[in-house]
DNA sequence: TAATGATTAATTGTTGACAATCATCCAACG
DNA sequence: CGTTGGATGATTGTCAACAATTAATCATTA
């Protein structure tokens, strides 16, 4: 886990470059949700052709940030009180799961990657920018996850993730700007490092709620009704 | 939320009826791990062109059934002990954090729904054949995930059963005779109609890897070696 | 006016053909 | 004998055209 040179080119076909670019185009917010995408239209810009774009898409739609209506059209997913709540439940299970995992059997190295993780939030919390509070927040959970070893659960999290940032992005939430990241998260580490499994799903679920309730509350009005 | 006539016709495509085939073919075990998929051929079985059958492998691919070289060949998944530890400990995730959802706020038509699933255990535990028991475990655990009204965690969990029964299938085994099915569920449908979301958190998980243990026993011997 | 039915434009579903890439084999060479 | 290099067959990646389906429009009618 150290300098691996990792030489290997990734070849990636042009349906995963295609996928990326409106994955990002999704995510920065300048394809709002429920904007309409026509193949057609995306093969023009994008310059590959309809197939490709459609399995792009095919990709996008796992993830869960675009739907297809058979025969009619392909749109960005919307954003309702709703689906929220089964995100954050959803990352909060993922989480709680990989806490456990960890601390069931947990390792020097997994001491020393989850303290250094602390560390870098204590950092953040005194230097000032949002930005990099938030990044250092995500890197915390993400190390928790990666530290399970768990393949599922990591790719799980990281389609989750994309849309909790997305969901960041649409509401145009940046900064977790009240929380106190260390008084919240130590807790947690020490419950892993301490090898309590069963604490740390506990609070590592807990963690997860306490960020729906604020987002909850700022992104709910912004999409009225939502009722089917 | 109770009889609804569900009219609606859903039309599906070809690429999803492929899709069925082929999944049906390998969580049959007449597919076997690592068997070599042509896209060509396939196509010519079915009976439709390449490019659906391509769409149909793609999902696949996202359920993790087959995996795909570039350029070179699909391929039916294969099941060493690590796979079979990943499967196993994200269903225990999913299912814990759904009994935690339930437990939280437990309704009173949650109740009854698992002491229903619970009461049809204890009449397939007498009752002999294997099958029947089977099918009542399987269906009391997925009865707490619905029960979590959370759409991802759902789908998720339906995912990764085709990979429990896949396993079952491929390993030939399909009985889990030993188990005392009624004192081993007993103790989770109490911690969540009680609403205790810690406790069926933790037996919820805890249920799912005594499962695991049994079964790598029977499965890690089949397919030797297995690193990297 | 409100419901009905045909018409049409737009969009996805499906297909077959061609291009790019990979794995294998085999001869040439040191 | 082991390595290099090129030819070859098989298979996936990509594309452009055609078919099926939908949604909207608009005239028709009671």
């Amino acid at each position: 886990m150290s300098a691996k040179p990792h030489l290997k080119i990734v070849k990636r076909s042009m349906a995963d470059l295609a996928a990326d670019r409106i994955r990002a185009a999704i995510l920065s917010g300048a394809l709002p949700p429920s904007t309409r995408l026509v193949e057609a239209a995306l093969a023009e810009e994008i310059g590959v052709s309809r197939g490709t774009i459609r399995a792009a898409l095919s990709e996008l739609e796992r993830d869960r940030l675009v739907t297809c209506a058979r025969y009619s059209a392909w749109s960005v997913a919307t954003l309702d009180a709703q689906r929220l709540w089964e995100t954050y439940t959803m990352r909060a299970t993922i989480e709680s799961g990989a806490a456990r995992l960890v601390a069931q059997q947990v390792s020097d190295d997994d001491v020393r990657a989850i303290r250094a993780a602390e560390k870098k939030l204590e950092t953040a919390e005194r230097g000032a920018k949002a930005a990099e509070r938030l990044a250092c927040d995500l890197d915390f959970h993400t190390t928790i996850v990666r530290r399970s070893g768990n393949r599922l659960l990591i790719d799980a999290y990281a389609s989750i993730m994309d849309q909790v940032r997305w969901v960041y992005a649409v509401s145009e939430r940046r900064s977790p700007a009240r929380i106190d990241l260390v008084a919240w998260h130590a807790p947690l580490a020490d419950a892993i490092c301490r090898g309590d499994a069963d604490e740390a799903a506990k609070l590592a679920f807990e963690l997860c709620l306490r960020s729906l309730d604020d987002d909850l509350r700022e992104v709910a009005p912004t999409q009225d009704g939502g009722t089917a």
